[in-house]
Order: C-alpha cells, then structure tokens, then sequence
DNA sequence: CAAAGGTCCTGCTCGC
DNA sequence: TGCGAGCAGGACCTTT
C-alpha cells in the first residue's frame, strides 16, 4: 500500500495525538515484522514524552529524549489513533497506548512493515542513511534525475522507484508519474534528455501533492489513522487500468511486468 | 495459482 | 583472472 502520500497522510492522521503525549507502554504482540521488533523497544519508549514526529521517505520517526523509533508501514501496514480498551484483533501487532487514553495502533496483515530502534542519531542508521532526497523538497529536481540516470542501463521506472535516488516513489506513483510526463517506463534511464528529466520531476512533485490533498489512494488495504480511505484512485490515470480507454488518446492501457511489479501505461502517449 | 501498494540482500554479468 | 558496478531475482508474509 503506502507510498509517500499515503504515509504522509498516516503521518498528519496521528500527529495531532502523538506529539508532546507521554507513552504509556508500548505492547508488541507480534514480533516478527519484516525485521524482529528489538528487544528491549517497549521499555525505552515506555514513560517517554514524543517531542517530535516525522516522516523520512516512507518511514516514520517517533523521536523522544530516550532515542528515535523508526515504523515502516511495508505494503500493507496501517496505523490508527483509538481510545484505550478496544480489544486488538488479527494483525493488530502493536500498541503505542498513551496516558492520554489514546492508543496507536499498528495493524499489518503481510508483515513487511517494521519497527525498530534509531538511536539518538536516527539518519546515521543504515536503512536511512543512504536515502535519496525528498521529492517534495527543492533539493529534488530534473538535474537529480539526470545525473542519477546519466550511462544507465536500467529502465526509468525503475530509476525513480530506487530510494537511493529519490524517496517516495512507489509502483503506483512511478506509472501515475510517468504516464504525465509522457515517458515509456521502459525507456532506458541513459537515454532521456534533460528536458524531459525536467518535465518528469515535475510530474513526480505533482502527482504526490496532489495525492497528499486527497489522503492518498485506497486500492483496498489503506485507511488514514481515523479508519478512512484515501480518495486519489479516482484521479489514476493509467494505474489499475490495463484495458481500459487512455484519457488522452482513447487506446487502451497497456499493462505488463517491469522487474517484478505491475506496471501501467499508455504506448500511444508515452515514449 | 497468481498477484497485491515495499525494499533489502544476494549473486550474476559485464566491462575494465 | 580479479574486481566493482549495475542489474535481476529472491526473500520476507497473508489475503483475495
């Protein structure tokens, strides 16, 4: 499920409840996500105040005074603000309860989502560390891109898909992305011009702010932290569409497998 | 049985 | 032959 807008989305869903609120206990029902929960995370959370709440690509940062927790929401990972006392159900593998009598609730049926511990410098760790810019930022542009892609052989769906290069951008957003610049996924990442590098890191900054203001798109797993679905599907232009007309040109939409992932485009209007 | 929105890791291939 | 970079594929899981 999540990529940027859709954690983004999580992110405002609890900031309101989890800054400056004091963590109860933390319960862990369920360790093994993508990586084991460490040991040892619930008592350094527990009586800690959350000073700081963030979002670092697709992964979440609850930063107290004890050291930053790190959550990945994976492909199919929700988090929820509840009050106290609802009893969890399947999937429900973690509870940041607060002496608010708020709950976060983390609920993730596939397990690739993960939480660890970040220490006191969370961007020095490993999975961090080497992140890509934010698309968002002015420090994301074409030129990013450009230089990223310049000698490669590697398809540019893949390219802008690499966290390394650029956070953010998932399977959905890639095709979405990509389908506005009018750019063949396929396409050779050494083999496009600037111009259209230019016109492509647009497009990313783009369809991502525009997913934000909707809340992000439910395909079927995601929900915000109020239990609501996001409502960008509606403005999907290729994605889930194979067959169907192109909203420019009327030809049907192209689907096929681009390493591993679904991937969505118009042959007609992207080259 | 296939596929699902993420992404790290391993191992292969290619070119120097 | 040896090495590193780049790239493809496997892996982690459950649900529909």
């Amino acid at each position: 499920m999540p990529e940027l807008p859709e954690v983004e989305t999580t992110l405002r869903g609890i900031l309101p409840t989890l800054l400056h609120s004091t963590i109860d206990q933390v319960i862990v029902r369920n360790r093994s996500l993508r990586w084991p929960v460490p040991d040892g995370l619930e008592a350094k959370l527990a009586g800690q105040t959350v000073e700081n709440v963030a979002r670092r690509g697709k992964y979440l940062l609850i930063g107290t005074p004890a050291g930053t927790a790190m959550l990945h929401l994976g492909m199919s990972g929700s988090l929820r603000v509840l009050d106290s006392g609802i009893p969890p159900e399947k999937h429900d593998h973690v509870d940041i309860a607060l002496t608010s009598k708020k709950v976060i609730r983390f609920n993730d049926p596939r397990r690739f989502g993960s939480l660890l511990w970040a220490g006191d410098q969370p961007f020095a760790h490993p999975l961090l560390a080497a992140l890509g810019p934010e698309p968002l930022s002015d420090t994301f542009a074409g030129s990013t891109l450009y230089n990223a892609g310049r000698n490669r052989q590697v398809a540019i769906k893949q390219l802008i898909m690499n966290s390394n290069i650029v956070v953010g951008v998932g399977n959905i957003y890639a095709s979405e992305s990509l389908f506005r610049a009018g750019i063949n996924p396929a396409r050779k990442a050494g083999r496009l011009s600037r111009a259209r590098y230019d016109r492509l890191a647009t497009e990313i900054k783009r369809v991502l702010s525009e997913a934000i203001k909707m809340g992000g798109t439910t395909l079927r797993d995601f929900h915000n932290a109020e239990g609501k679905p996001g409502y960008f599907k509606i403005k999907l232009q290729v994605y889930d569409r194979a067959g169907k007309p192109c909203n420019i040109c009327a030809q049907p939409i192209k689907h096929r497998v681009q390493g591993q992932r679904a991937t969505y485009y118009c042959s007609e209007c992207q080259t």
